[in-house]
RNA sequence: GCCGAGGUGAUGGAAUUGGUAGACAUGCGUGAUUUAGGAUCACGUGCUUCACGGCGUGUGGGUUCGAGUCCCACCCUCGGUACCA
């Protein structure tokens, strides 16, 4: 660099903060919902749950977001992308529990606190659409979207054995207990009987299992098809036989997806919470059945889990028929039978089950095999064979083969009527009901005149307003119920004394919408305008964290779904296109945690190092659903970088007075230009931000140029201002005015490039001998064989190789490579 | 067990369809500059050998002129899920 003109030195700190002030002030990413020359395009990161700060996670998954929206903006259309705050939830009630302040006024002061630090990231949000799911504007249409299911039988009260949390006091969806424990308070989940609002989830499996032409990436896909868990199969009748051995009225309903091993089965295993149990179980085994449901009460599922496996039963006394050889057939009952799971009984097939035939060995019950192939015959079984193949023992479907039995013998039971087809979900309907204070009320009122009975409440009289006043401290009850004012209320319908429904929503719920809402934030008469849905959904590009897929994700798709089917909305899906990230861990490699001690927070680095330092060092760390852990160390890296840019920018080289002119320079700037594109519309932000920092270095080391190539140069520093905008928004709209240009980079056009210019007219190909590289020469582009066979034999390296050889073969690429094969 | 992703220098990671393995960066080394710096700049850096060369992408085999990339078998790590009948 020849220029002694001295720059000012680049002050990240000074320029994003004088940025952020003035682009809030013009309200640069105010998003309007038309705008006439361009096309609409809905970006969204998933918000935040309001716990207290950013932590270095938010900005792992919200900067990459950020600059992939600002993208497409530069690339021609309308982007929206917003922020909120996921507001509602236990943590806030918790902290209040032990900071003695109100959930509410927790959750307000987090959310400020929020606000500022996102608005550090220099993010493209546009924060007039804000939404705060625990804002009565906001939950009003929460309790809304409940009545709607409600009114259209998507919503259902019942009964159920749920996941009780001992020590938060509450219920748990199955998808937050895991291994046994609840995923908040890590207490082991124990099973209680209440009466809880559910919605019909599995009325949608199938078209929910259909996810194959989504543009998702395929673990996400994946998860969730595991998570509904089909399996066809049949449900077959036992008809339960009394003690005189004569068929009863009662029978045992048992799913299997093997109606093909029908012959084999020699026991029937009920779970010990089965109904039928008490009915069936014989005066003399009654002590012993007894003993074992209640030890299997107090077995957690860990315990369970422990006993390796080891098969555990009772024998009920009882005998049922099998109802196509007429023979008779203990019932037992037994743990690993879960209540929950297909009809709750099982049909015991040792010979073609492990676990059947395990429970068969430790209580020497037959095992009759019913399946054999070339590789089993006449062989003792010493596990279950689980494998295809031909039917035996089994009468009239002998030498049938296991698709064609098991259709035969499903059809031959439904003819007969004591079986049929049955398919089977392991995804259960969604449990919303929550004993707790802080989420939305569940807009239902309960008339003490039995004729009215359940009652939704009038869509006019929402929001159901959260009071403020109220004793939150867990006492098992719901807290709602502790206040006699929000309790008492008067039924809709006859007027008459009535109570209101004291339990609170799912904050799963208040997420599964709020995408919607953005859309219209703020209005009052709606859910969303068709208009503004016509604008926006469905959401072009999501992204976030993976651990969602089962949860947040499955319930947003039911929702959307649901709507559709409500006629709220008119699409199928909510995200036509969604991307994971990984997760950002310690530099230990584990993940963040208080207690660990590996908290890096990102204030401290945006201090030291500037958003755009920041930033772009998240992005360059590796691919963007890899995740991985951070390095101290390495942030200085990118502060490195965008430093040499800086002073790049604003210092020109010398220039010479040679006339010619070269190539080089646009060879440079359009072939990054190139596969930044590519990168960056794939998600690969880390090669992206190499070949940019490849390109400053390259232009660094050119010191001077000629009078016809400045043209060239000044284009290629114009690309880089505009390659590095989406990626760091407030150092190249510094230098965007240093250079002269008009406010603001981030409403320019993304450059296009010339795919001729990235080519040079000479290349660098590797000669291999055997397929050895040997040598790399300088050849022109296009070259034909002979002409490089040519040159490669004049080389004289080479030429030592092919001394006294044999040229069995010469492999030809063009423009890639060169291999002669010798003998 | 089942489903999904992955295994490349000291480290994070590159390598569009099989075609120069290690781009880019950290760290480290040497030098420059500075009162000093954990600041900045330049050069070097897979292993091995004095060198010619040889060896190198989890392991073993295969296909090919040529394999990180394709095929077969196996090992390991991470994520999800599980007596699911």
């Amino acid at each position: 660099m020849q220029n002694s003109e001295k720059i000012e030195e680049y002050n990240p700190n000074a320029i994003e903060k004088k940025w952020q002030k003035k682009w809030d002030k013009d309200k640069l990413y105010n998003t309007p919902n038309k705008d006439s020359k361009k096309k609409n395009r809905y970006h969204l990161t998933m918000f935040p749950y309001t716990s207290g700060d950013l932590h270095i996670g938010h900005w792992y998954a919200m900067a990459p977001s950020d600059s992939l929206a600002r993208y497409y903006s530069m690339k021609g259309n309308n982007v929206l992308f917003p922020m909120g705050f996921d507001a509602f939830g236990l943590p806030a009630e918790n902290a209040a529990i032990k900071g003695k302040t109100h959930p509410k006024d927790w959750t307000d002061g987090n959310i400020e606190r929020m606000r500022k630090q996102l608005k550090k990231m220099g993010a493209m949000f546009d924060w007039n659409r804000e939404v705060n799911t625990s804002a009565d504007d906001y939950y009003k249409w929460t309790q809304w979207w409940f009545l709607q299911l409600y009114n259209n039988d998507l919503a259902y009260r019942g009964k159920a054995l749920v996941n009780w949390d001992p020590i938060d006091e509450t219920t748990l969806a199955n998808e937050q207990v895991i291994d046994g424990k609840s995923d908040r308070s890590g207490a082991l989940v124990e099973q209680r009987e209440m009466e809880q609002w559910f919605f019909r989830i599995t009325d949608y499996a199938d078209e929910l299992l259909d996810n194959d032409q989504m543009d998702w990436p395929s673990s996400v896909k994946s998860m969730q098809k595991n998570w509904i868990g089909k399996s066809v199969g049949a449900e077959i009748d036992f008809s339960i036989l009394d003690s005189e051995m004569n068929t009863t009225e009662l029978k045992i309903n048992v799913f299997t997806t093997r109606p093909d091993t029908l012959f084999g089965v020699s026991f029937m295993v009920l779970a010990p919470e089965h109904p039928l149990v008490d009915k069936i179980t014989t005066q003399e085994q009654k002590n012993e059945v007894k003993q074992y449901q209640d030890s299997t009460k107090l077995k957690s599922e860990i315990e369970r889990e422990s006993l390796l496996k080891e098969k555990t039963g009772v024998f009920t006394g009882a005998y049922c028929l099998h109802p196509l050889n007429e023979k008779k057939i203990q019932i037992w009952i037994a743990d690993y039978v879960s209540p929950t799971y297909g009809t709750g009984a099982v049909m015991g097939v040792p010979a073609h089950d492990q676990r059947d035939f395990d429970f068969a060995t430790k209580f020497s019950l037959e095992i009759i095999q019913v399946i054999s192939n070339s590789l089993n015959n006449k062989q003792e079984l010493i596990e279950a064979f689980t494998e295809d193949g031909t039917l035996i023992n089994s009468e009239q479907f002998n030498g049938k083969d296991t698709k064609t039995a098991i259709n035969e013998i499903t059809d031959y039971l439904d003819k007969e009527k004591i079986g049929k087809l049955k398919i089977q979900y392991r995804m259960r309907d969604w449990l919303i009901s929550r004993q707790r204070y802080w989420g939305a009320p569940i807009p239902i009122i309960y008339c003490e005149n039995n004729e009215c009975g359940i009652v939704p409440v009038p869509e006019n009289d929402l929001p159901i307003k959260l009071p403020y006043d109220v004793e939150f401290l867990p006492t098992g009850k719901s807290p709602l119920s502790l206040s006699e004012e929000f309790v008492n209320t008067t039924c809709p319908k006859c007027k008459g004394p009535a109570k209101r429904e004291t339990d609170t929503m799912d904050t799963f719920m208040c997420s599964s919408w709020y995408y919607i809402r953005y859309a219209d934030s703020k209005n009052k008469n709606a859910v969303i305008s068709s208009d503004s849905e016509n604008s926006w959904l469905p959401v072009d590009q999501y992204t976030g964290g993976a651990e969602h897929a089962t949860m947040h994700l499955l319930y947003s798709r039911f929702f959307y779904k649901a709507a559709r089917d409500m006629g709220v909305l008119k699409d199928d899906e909510p995200f036509t296109r969604y991307f994971s990230q990984g997760q950002i861990l310690g530099t230990d490699g584990q993940r963040m945690s208080k207690s660990r001690g590996n908290v890096v927070a990102p204030d401290s680095q945006v201090e030291k190092w500037g958003a755009d330092a920041f930033r772009s060092y998240l992005m360059f760390l590796g691919p963007w659903d890899q995740g991985g852990p951070y390095d101290l160390s390495g942030v200085v890296g990118t502060h490195r970088w965008l430093n040499r840019l800086w002073n790049l920018v604003l210092t020109r080289p010398t220039i010479t007075t040679i006339e010619e002119k070269s190539t080089m320079i646009k060879k440079i700037s359009h072939s990054t230009l190139k596969k930044a594109t590519y990168d960056i519309e794939n998600f690969r932000f880390n090669t992206m931000i190499a070949s940019l920092m490849e390109m400053t270095n390259a232009l660094i080391a050119i010191d001077e140029i000629n009078k016809n190539d400045l043209k060239s140069w000044d284009e290629a520093i114009e690309f880089l201002c505009l390659m590095i905008a989406p990626l760091c928004p407030h150092i190249s709209e510094e230098l965007w005015m240093q250079i002269g240009k008009e406010y603001s980079i981030h409403k320019m056009s993304w450059p296009e490039y010339i795919d001729e210019l990235t080519i040079s007219d000479t290349q660098e190909i590797p000669i291999q001998i055997n397929g050895k590289l040997r040598v790399s020469l300088d050849i022109m582009v296009g070259a034909d064989e002979p002409t490089v066979l040519q040159q490669a034999k004049e080389n004289e390296k080479i030429a030592t190789y092919l001394n006294q050889k044999e040229i069995i073969k010469v492999i030809y690429i063009q423009d890639k490579l060169l291999n002669i094969v010798i003998k």
